[in-house]
DNA sequence: TATTGTTATACTCTATAACTATA
DNA sequence: TATAGTTATAGAGTATAACAATA
């Protein structure tokens, strides 16, 4: 349990930290914005996988998913195949043109940040992700669907 | 200098932080998104201010500051005087209205942090906000070519 | 001429809800 | 009935450019 003043500046960090997500995306290709380019980086990561799964690992609605999607697969950069267990479903897949995409994508941020962080040393960016992945793994638990046992959600309603 | 990998695990852990401020965002009251939050909050730090001044702490454009400054100036949270010194700017200054308004923020975002990070020291949620703060500032080297003019912005790091 | 701030416009990302096809 | 995915719609946030007033 941390003390409330580091709770408001955490609030303060992540309000600003949106600069950082402006300067990252403002590097990328015109016909490859954030959403297409992150929906690439984790089908490159964890393999093939359908849309349901996709938009879990973004952390965003399934039909935003939907639309990344689409814009990725319009381009050529992905594939989308039926699945055998569930003609509801298609996989998703990484074609070439995707793979090729994902390698320019990958010299861009490691230009900038090699240049933004160029005094940062490989263990503290390694911390940092560290501690961002945790931050997201402890939120996670709130909006995720696992409802175990009782009802303990705050009521966030408010009315419209 | 930090390893490529390391670099393109920043990259997608910063595109999946969105979900945590979307999470954040949504305990806030309808009449006050996150940008006028972001507004209010920074004029409570660094006390009264111009709008110039109030972008270049938000790290976004004038105009889009300008548009959050006018909503809550239009619920009476700031009051926007004469700058006698420059009669092209208006002096920022919270209202006791706008006080009442963050403090209602600081609530919301304590009671949220203390449940979803309940596992975490306040040591360790101190640390993130430093390299939140560090990676900010790295990254405002880049963007905002060093204005170390008459007016000497301090540090982009938090007066603890 | 340059700067401060405002406004109009357009674009990205997101969520909700309605819809279809299948399970 | 329930679930996977798509599409329509709405809203927040942002940047660029054109503009007015002042320096």
């Amino acid at each position: 349990m941390a003390a409330q003043s580091h709770y408001e500046e955490l609030a303060r960090q992540l309000s600003a930290i949106g600069a950082v997500k402006r300067g990252l995306a403002r590097i990328l290709p015109p016909e490859c914005p954030a959403g297409s380019a992150a929906v690439l980086t984790l089908l490159e990561r964890h393999g093939e996988m359908r849309i349901s799964r996709l938009a879990e690992l973004l952390a965003v609605d399934m039909s935003v998913t939907s639309r990344h999607v689409a814009h990725v697969a319009q381009r050529g950069w992905i594939e989308r195949s039926a699945d055998p267990a569930d003609k509801r479903s298609r996989i998703l897949r990484l074609t070439p043109e995707g793979q090729t995409m994902i390698d320019d994508l990958g010299l861009r941020t490691t230009e900038m940040f090699a240049h933004t962080l160029k005094d940062w040393t490989d263990d503290e960016v390694g911390q940092l992700n560290t501690m961002l992945a945790r931050l997201r793994d402890s939120f996670g638990d709130c909006r995720a669907p696992h409802v175990r046992g009782p009802e303990t959600r705050p009521p966030t309603r408010t009315p419209a």
